[in-house]
Parts: structure tokens; sequence; C-alpha cells
DNA sequence: CTGTTAGCGCCTTCAA
DNA sequence: TTGAAGGCGCTAACAG
């Protein structure tokens, strides 16, 4: 028993395979009554169009590369394929290991419609490389985490703390500390610092915060997975109880933070993936369904109020 | 400037386009020097295919879906990407949020030659409704790391470490005493735990190795990631150095083990990847490319010699 | 509103 | 060893 074709669709219909497409594909110049017998029809004959087909013949693949690093975030992924397979696209998977052969090669060539680059930086070299293929392209990656800082600091206020500080890594400004204005609670300069993105990082931070002579802030809110990590562990041997005495809050939200039982702000990362796609999608002008339904809140167990029990 | 179709390198070759077929996919019933005369060209034009219109006329896809599970490793994911597209195929990836939705639709329905399911369980219905997408599915996941416990007990046997505790997850059996056997361990009941695959898990595990009157071990090794940091936070809260006074190694190599610094097994789960999808490369008649080179060594710093100094 | 007619770019017979 | 012809399943003009 082979799959069901288009023609055999419209055979069992009673109508020509034109009007199956233009039913089946929503295109106007159909009657409604027709429009809702071929559909009936064609599920129960459990028809699947023929994608090759229907790019030859149409143009358009209905298909985009996702251009990811080895080692690359999943959720960044998972975002953006949620996106595209939700607006009818196939998502294709490149994962760069040889850059050079990759960008010379051109393995998406005549392949997709666009091209999503996710938490890799692409090259001038590359980008142009890329455009070769006449395909628009979206980069992810360099958006900044001021959103998931915004809902941490409102998690925390609520929650009654007023010193909380902040760890940020190399790429960020002092942008952030507005978004803690914002949020009702007093910045101090010592409790805003930059750490490299690593456990040590994090070690390093709560040193720097424990150590000096200044009060020392009830919650932590660190940019980076590792750094909470880091800050955790560093508290813990020096025999503070976390969240008794401090609360902690990653920004990032990865396996690695949960599993350590350390509260993140989810969703940040699916998030960006998700517009990456929708801003491409928006480019190839498909409708792309509303993102914003992306559920952004705490997960995790380091947070509690100040100096208190749970 | 269009991209060049097969006839326009056909025209410029001075040749039919069925010559040009044949020559680029290396069938038989070209002549040597017509075949490097049109590649040759090909390349000159940065020919590349349209494998839309392969597919129609030729009845394979040259692409295989990958099911993952959200959230899902990412190195599985690269491991079998790798081996598909060195053979020539395209990867499209199904993310499976709702699981109902993906096998009711279907999706993958002739799009695909093959599917590689990676680290998602599928229930009998689940493959059932595969099944009628008439492709060969390949599951990986439930694999088991007697190879990465070969390479970790090699290791610390040629560091002097004897007495070796294993901390494994509910799906192990007891033939993981072998590996250690084979590696020259002595191995004792209560050196082998079984414990839940989270951090709490790992803690539990050291308190029963350690508040036991039994001497303890110099060196542990977990099948799971989060259990290693769960054995790693506890030692250090009790007081033990690591790896001073206890090595600790993770059969599973992840972000998060590397990133807080415990020693791992690397690449155990890319090849798992990569092993699911030569697998399915065979199924569909393609030798492909020999996977075997994947290194599998050891990273990390959580190992020392027994009792001493690095 | 619906059907008919041509292809889309390639692979696969079949002849030469 | 090569070329010519047909068709894969669908969409996009055209007619009705």
């Amino acid at each position: 028993m082979e799959l069901a074709s288009m023609s055999d669709v419209a055979r069992a219909a009673g109508v020509s395979a034109a009007t199956v497409s233009r039913a089946l594909r929503g295109e106007p110049g159909v009657s409604d009554a027709t429009r809702r017998y071929v559909t009936e029809v064609a599920e129960r004959m459990r028809y699947a169009i023929a994608r090759d087909a229907s790019s030859l013949a149409g143009g358009r693949r209905y298909a985009v590369g996702v251009l990811t690093a080895e080692g690359g975030r999943g959720d960044l992924l998972a975002g953006a394929e949620a996106a595209l397979r939700d607006a009818g696209y196939d998502v294709l998977l490149y994962v760069l290991r040889d850059r050079a052969a990759f960008f010379e090669r051109l393995p998406p060539a005549r392949r997709v419609d666009g091209l999503v680059a996710l938490g890799v930086t692409l090259s001038a070299d590359e980008t142009g490389a890329l455009a070769g293929l006449d395909v628009p392209l979206v980069e992810a990656g360099q958006d900044d985490p001021h959103d998931a800082l915004r809902v941490a600091a409102d998690h925390l206020v609520s929650l009654g703390h007023r010193d909380v500080a902040l760890v940020l890594t190399e790429d960020a400004d002092e942008s952030y500390d507005d978004v803690l204005v914002a949020a009702g609670l007093a910045t101090r300069p010592e409790w805003t610092l930059w750490s490299s993105p690593t456990v040590a990082g994090g070690e390093q931070a709560v040193e720097v915060l424990f150590d000096g002579g200044g009060r020392p802030p009830t919650a932590i809110v660190t940019a980076h997975a590792a750094v909470a990590i880091g800050v955790l562990l560093r508290l813990r041997r020096d025999g503070r109880d976390v969240p008794r005495d401090v609360s902690i809050v990653s920004l990032d939200d990865c396996e690695l933070v949960r599993t350590v039982g350390v509260t993140a702000v989810e969703g940040a990362w699916r998030d960006r993936g998700a517009r990456a796609a929708t801003s491409l999608l928006t480019t190839l002008g498909v409708r792309a369904p509303d993102t914003a339904a992306t559920v952004r809140s705490l997960v995790g167990g380091s947070v509690a109020v100040p100096g208190g029990r749970v």
C-alpha cells in the first residue's frame, strides 16, 4: 500500500489535483464546501504532501537551515525549532565543526529558504559566503539578558530583598543597574561585579562580596550559569546556607543550574531562539505565530526571603 | 545571476544532462575523461544539486529525521548529525514537545529516508505510528556505559587506585562489576551502589560509602553527571578534598561536569549518537564512514593518585 | 469556482 | 559510452 498522492486524493474526492492543492493550502478560489470535503477526504486517506514536488513546482522550499556550534545550547535550538515548525517549516540542522569546509562547500545551498545562526559568531568572510546562497540570514546570540534580570529583580523585591548583588560577565555593561533601579532596588558600586564566565569567577565574586568590610548582599544574581555554580560552591564552603543566608538567581537557565538546584530565570534561551526564527519567518513573509507565550518564570530552590527561612 | 542547474552544467561541458548526472553521482557508464571534465566544470560553476528534483526523480530523499526530547543532550545530536552529514544526508530536526500531536500528524512523513530517535523512549504505540512512515527507525539512548567504565577503570588503576566505588543509576545491572574486575580491581558489594539520577542521589551515596564502618574507597565512579556533582558537593561539605582525598570520575560527560571540573569520560554521548546514525545508514545501504575515530579519553581535574597529591 | 496544460530539475529507462 | 524521452508529484498560469 503506497502512500496517497495528491492525484489519489483528487480522484477520491472527484475533483482535480489543482483544486486539492488549492484547498489544502488555504488558497482562495475554492468554495467552502469543496474545501471542507477535500480536506476531509485527504485526512481520511492520511495524505501527506510530498514536499520535494511542492518545492520543485512552487519554488519555495519550506525549510530553513539552523546553524549551531558544537556543544551549543540545546534550548536555543529548541526555541527556534518550535517556532519554525509551528509555521510549517522544516528544520535542517547544521552543526558547525569544520567551519572552513562548511563555508566553502555551503551544504545548505538550494536546500533552504533561510538561515538562522544560533550562538555562532560569523566572521565577515563567513557572512559573505552565506550571502552567496541568496537567502535571508538571522543571527541570534548577541541578545542581552536585561529581560531575565527584570524577572529576577521583581521576584527578589517581592520577597523583600533590598540588597542584591549582580555578577556580570565580560560582555555586559552598566545598563543592568538601571534594571535594578527600575525594580525598586538600591544599587551600590561594590555590588556590581564582573567576572569570567567560569566557576572560579563565581567563587572569586563571593570573596569580593563578603570579604570586604561593606554590608554583604542578601541575594546574588549572576548572568552566567557557571558563575552561579561557583557562587553556590563558595558560599557553601564558607559555611553559608543557600538560600537561608543568601539567595542565588542565575539569569542563565540550563541543565547545569537546574540539576544543582540553583534558581534560574526560565525560558530566556528558548526565547532567543524563537525570536530569531520568528524574525526570519517575517522576512520570508510568513506571519509567524506569536512567540510571546513563552513562559518566563523562576525555577529552582536557591531563593528565599532575606535572612529568614523559606 | 541564478544558480546553475544541471542542464547549465551540461551545456557548458558540451554533454547531456544525463551524463552530468551520472558523472557527478559516480555512476558507472561514463568515461574517466568525461567524468573528470564534467566534475571540473560543475565545480567551476559552483553547481549545487537541487535535492528536491533529485528526490522527486530518484525516490530517495537523502534526508533523515532526528527525533530528540526537549532539553535533550546536545552531544548525542551532534554525533548523529556528524555521521549523517558525512554520509551526504541532510538532517531534519524534530524536537518532541507535544508528543501526541507529533505521532498523530507525523511531520516527517514523505520527507525522510529514515529516522533516528535520540534519547527518547518510544512507547509501543508511538513506534507503531512511526512504522506507518515505512522508513527504518533506530533508537539510541538505551546503550550502556560499559565502554566508558572501562576507560575510567583503566585510568584509575594506572594511577594506583585499588578501592573504587561505583554509583550506578537505576537502569544499570551488576555486569558493571565485571568491568572493574577485568581492569584488575577488587570489587566489594558495599562499593556498588544504586542511586537516583540526581544531585541528592550522589550526596546520599557518599553518606553510605563513608558513614559505614568499612574502608572508604579512594575513587568514586558515577554513571550520571548529576550524581557526580552530588558526590562532589557532599565530599566537600564533609571537608574532604577532591581529588586529594577522593577522586571522582563521571561516565557521563556533559557541560555540567566539565564546568564544575569533575573528570569525565569524554565522547561517550557523541559516540552513541554517531553509532545510531551509522546503524541507520547501514540499513539504508550507505557505507557509513568510520565512526571509531571518536576520541574517548578523560577530561577534568577531579582525579589524582590515591591518598596523595596530584 | 474549477479544470486543463505546462513545466520545476533531476533520474531512469531505452536507443543509438 | 552517450543522448533523447518520459515522468516523479506538485503548483502556476491559463481557460472555461
